[in-house]
DNA sequence: GTCTATACGAGGATAGAC
DNA sequence: GTCTATCCTCGTATAGAC
């Protein structure tokens, strides 16, 4: 599941729903409001993550967020929406800057995620379930794992342009290979969380088909830059406006 | 999901059930049930790979074998019975043979598992989906993974110890890397089977960590040699006998 | 805005006729 | 051995009281 922060920028969009201003300090009768769908996408993140969007009950959600699930259906009127306000939730986040290389992007965010857990356990398991005829986020995660491809590719075209990449490595193939094995070695992780480190396992492959491995910054740098830059704990929750794509 | 033929040896073992003979040409009264429950597997095969344990339905399954529900629990008394009975069919493909290297092995079977889609399709979605709490066979892929890491370790292990493995290849990471690789490979398969060829992102790793890639067999010899050595179309159904694992 | 009560359907499993 | 009919449970979703 590589970077969950990096979503379908038609989610972004928003419907034209209401506009319901969560975390903007608002005293008016939608604080209360946003507070409610706070508890309530925390609670969908945790049961989703744990038993799959099929496996989870609205019951069992509503039941963790300490309300009834009809007020649950009050906030978001499916299953199938909340699922969508869950996956467009961010509090994740994105390692990210000009300064660092492609490979230390990727290694930095792997790291980055573990701060997230519980987000990284999510987007695991439903890649895996929506691969199923008529889950409700296949499309998603198809055009996610194409456009995914296609970046990478073209970053690898980019190293092998500037010289770094050993010339018997096809871009094309490192793409897959790198998102394969991001994908597998979380999806171990789901199993056996205190054997598998992803950032380790991803950057041992760069290592292997980089011509100067020594450009490579170590895991330990990555986490370091990372703690100083992280975002502070401002969460912010997206409307569960439904959208065509899931 | 590699090697969908390697499953838990405790799964052979077979509770002490009656003896069904599959496929050893009775003629009396079992003959006809057999050939039910082969229909009945093939058609949880399909319908399983294709909605997954929890979205699939005995009523489903039963319509696709052509019978009605009841029919389908005179044979397996319960969908968990079915899911165990689906998982132990082998008509799985072996790439075997002393006269391969590990590598060759690996990438082999990849190449054989093209045979059987269908089974691939079917451990793929599940490997998944199991791994959500609760569910049934969430035990039984755990397990997987964790002898598939060793076997593979081990033959690392022996890989650099001929010194055919580059020295600065760690063999556990080498193992967690071709497991993770072979799954998260058939994960993007299921959302675009065009696109990807497990043998060749497989045999690109082994290219990169060897000393001498030239002792690699190519995907098209290894794909001769095992049109030859094919197993015919015999197949055989395991009894549905449930076990403590499932 | 939040609750209780309930309708409605689906899915797993059982009973018993043929 | 196969079917029809049915039971029970559970999950989504709605109606309407407070």
């Amino acid at each position: 599941m590589p970077e969950p922060s990096a979503l379908d920028p038609a989610a972004q969009a928003g419907g034209p729903g209401i506009e319901h201003g969560a975390g903007r300090g608002r005293r008016g009768p939608y604080r209360k409001s946003a507070e409610r769908r706070r508890r309530i996408v925390d609670a969908a993140v945790e049961v989703f993550s744990e038993q799959g969007y099929r496996g989870a009950t609205i019951r069992t959600i509503a039941a963790r967020a300490g309300i009834s699930p009809s007020s649950l259906l009050h906030f978001y009127a499916t299953k199938n929406e909340l699922l969508w306000a869950t996956m467009t939730h961010r509090d994740s986040v994105r390692f990210t800057g000009p300064e660092h290389s492609f490979p230390d992007r990727v290694v930095g965010q792997a790291i980055a995620n573990e701060d997230v857990p519980h987000l990284v356990r999510l987007y695991g398991v439903l890649t895996a379930e929506a691969a199923t005829q008529d889950h409700p986020a296949r499309g998603y995660f198809a055009g996610r794992f194409a456009v995914l491809r296609g970046q990478y590719a073209d970053e690898f075209e980019a190293l092998a342009d500037a010289g770094l990449l050993r010339p018997d490595v096809d871009p094309a193939v490192a793409a897959v290979t790198v998102v394969a094995l991001w994908d597998g070695v979380q999806l171990q992780a789901l199993y056996d969380p205190e054997v598998i480190r992803a950032a380790d396992v991803l950057r041992d492959y760069f290592r292997l088909v980089l011509t100067d491995p020594g450009v490579l910054a170590t895991p330990d740098q990555l986490g370091r830059w990372w703690q100083e830059r992280r975002p502070s704990g401002a969460d912010v929750i997206a409307d569960g406006d439904t959208n065509e794509t899931l």
